[in-house]
DNA sequence: CTCTATTCCGTAAACGTTTACGACGATAGC
DNA sequence: GCTATCGTCGTAAACGTTTACGGAATAGAG
């Protein structure tokens, strides 16, 4: 099973074998063909730690997750992500893998470990925050590496982002434009870029249509269904409650929607729901159907693949070698759950 | 960064080295020490390479799963599996990686790319088909693996699977105590164990409560949310619709509730909707809140993960070395989705 | 026929570990 | 003082590849 059996079977040394196998220019056509039929009949494939040994290249590219991931986050969003990393990878050879951390083991340990022990050639990183340990560690042993989502500084490294100042500002021309004054904005974990810069480009859109900034109406919550719930509980107990709610993630508007219904109010006719999530099935089959943004994740996967590429020695030549950087835009997808006009 | 360095900053030979890290009980006490601290001041790390070609384990287990995942089946299910299965695999020093199948390679190739380039010790198969080539691929390779999910014979490797008969037969009870007796069923791909299951179980229950089975009320849908719509959809047009349908996946009921909607029918009141899927935090935010089953996944993930430690050579005598196989009950968490009487 | 270039292939070293084997000194038993 | 035991450590082989180097055979040019 091994290349010296399959080169004995054959009466070839092993060196020609493996420049057979590896497609090197110096091989005689016939033998080539010898090789290449005998190690499928014989279902003979490389040793990758062997490989990897001798030319300290592991054709694997990975993935840290953090494991409460499907607790507090959007799993479609990876997984879609996901397919269009490893689809455009393995067009080079290479393989997508996903690590997910075990508890207690911090992400940056999760990290430190892949690169010490060599366990990839390069890194993809999400969920990154505010001021990422991780980054710093790898972009000082120059570790190959691209993340989703941009950091606080821009960062030197390559990476995909969405337009979410693009996103604020036509969430808020379109409330704004219904006749909404009061216009809510939810809010996740405040460690991460993305809640920060939506928070923002929230309080400038407002100004922008010189809407008073209401600082009840700006709250943080879990981006979970029970985030959601007990967001939508807050608001509803104000005197004077929003007619409008931003909410980022759809599993938050799932529980807004449940403590809505309880309240006998339906979104869309009583209230304003429109979420700066990425649109997903689900969206469009809840009742009402949901507002939010439609981006193409899977071409954003592929996307973020190739500024990995371009970021990796082996590959840079291909790609131009440039870095990477882009901000994706997308596009609102206006259904009922904020589709009235408000008298 | 190699051991040969770390052994010349310390004056010792790299075996003696290799053996202080490793836990050998022949190296001093005073040596390890030192060993152990220069190590990590040097941030030093074995080679997974290095050490696979040496000793033949990778301390890898992998889990392939189908890139479309994503668009078909419960992500939140093998999330929550999949942390189970990492933590219990740390603890003895091993790594869970998920790989994502390229469309167009199917899972077997993607099965024997991994046992043939050793890039996992072991593997976890889930997403089983009733004649699942996998199967018999790696029994014959004699290639440790556990799948989630039994598959028709039974087979002589371990398993997890769900109790699906326990689960249908109090689906029956309790629809039929609420006074149903034109109770439908969804069933999905029937390739996959899971729905044979259900449709056997279910044809059982209806006879044994002298209810007629009546075809037109078992359908087989996509189980994502179109595949729900489409099913309710067809129920509704019947001359006779059912008042109680069984759905398999929550992802289905969140399109029949749509369905429902737009038909002015109210879930839990014109009609009674009952999900024999695990229960996901989405179910109980849902409106109304949906009847569907309890089960600790986590925990489930972590027996898996026992039962293929009991199956590899390496773990086998601290685990008894039988074969474990074990289908796991559930609870019934009755909710308002068909919690009403049938006048 | 000789010299050179080309084509093809075999040899062996190297990658970073682990571990069987043997060696050394010290201690203990007689 | 000789041997046996023990604790500790160094040496070197081995894992499965890839590839630099050199060699043999062939072909082409003069």
């Amino acid at each position: 099973m091994g290349i010296k059996e399959l080169a004995r079977h054959l009466n070839i040394s092993i060196g020609t074998v493996s420049r057979a196998l590896n497609g090197h220019p110096e091989v005689n056509a016939e033998t080539r063909k010898r090789v290449l039929e005998a190690a499928a009949a014989l279902g003979y494939a490389p040793d990758q730690a062997g490989r990897s040994l001798r030319q300290g290249t592991l054709n694997v590219v990975a993935l840290p997750l953090s494991t409460d991931l499907s607790s507090k986050t959007d799993t479609m969003f990876f997984m879609e992500l996901s397919r269009g990393i490893q689809d455009r990878l393995s067009e080079h050879g290479l393989d997508l893998v996903i690590h997910l951390n075990k508890p207690g083991l911090d992400m940056l340990d999760r990290v430190k470990r892949i690169v010490e022990r060599r366990q990839a050639d390069a890194l993809i990183l999400a969920e990154t925050r505010d001021d990422d340990p991780r980054l710093d560690y790898l972009a000082g042993r120059s570790f190959p590496f691209a993340t989703m989502g941009r950091s606080w500084s821009g960062g030197s490294h390559p990476w995909m982002d969405l337009d979410f100042d693009f996103a604020m500002r036509a969430a808020v021309d379109r409330l704004a434009g219904f006749g909404h004054r009061r216009i809510a904005l939810v809010t996740g974990d405040p460690g991460y870029m993305l809640d920060t810069m939506l928070r923002d480009a929230y309080r400038r859109e407002l100004t922008g249509h010189a809407l008073a900034v209401d600082e009840e109406l700006m709250i943080k919550a879990d981006t979970h269904e029970e985030g959601g719930y007990q967001a939508m509980t807050r608001f509803l107990a104000l005197d004077a409650p929003p007619t409008a709610v931003i909410f980022p993630h759809y599993r938050a508007v799932v529980g807004a929607y449940s403590c809505l219904a309880e309240a006998g109010l339906q979104p869309g006719r009583d209230i304003a729901i429109l979420s700066c999530s990425a649109d997903t099935t689900i969206a469009q089959f809840m009742a009402p159907p949901l507002t939010c943004f439609r981006i193409d994740l899977y071409s954003l996967g592929r996307r973020l693949a190739e500024a990995l590429l371009a970021a990796m020695p082996r590959f840079a030549e291909s790609y131009g070698g440039a870095l990477v950087q882009e901000v994706w835009p997308w596009e609102l997808v206006g259904r009922d759950s904020d589709g009235f006009l408000l008298r």
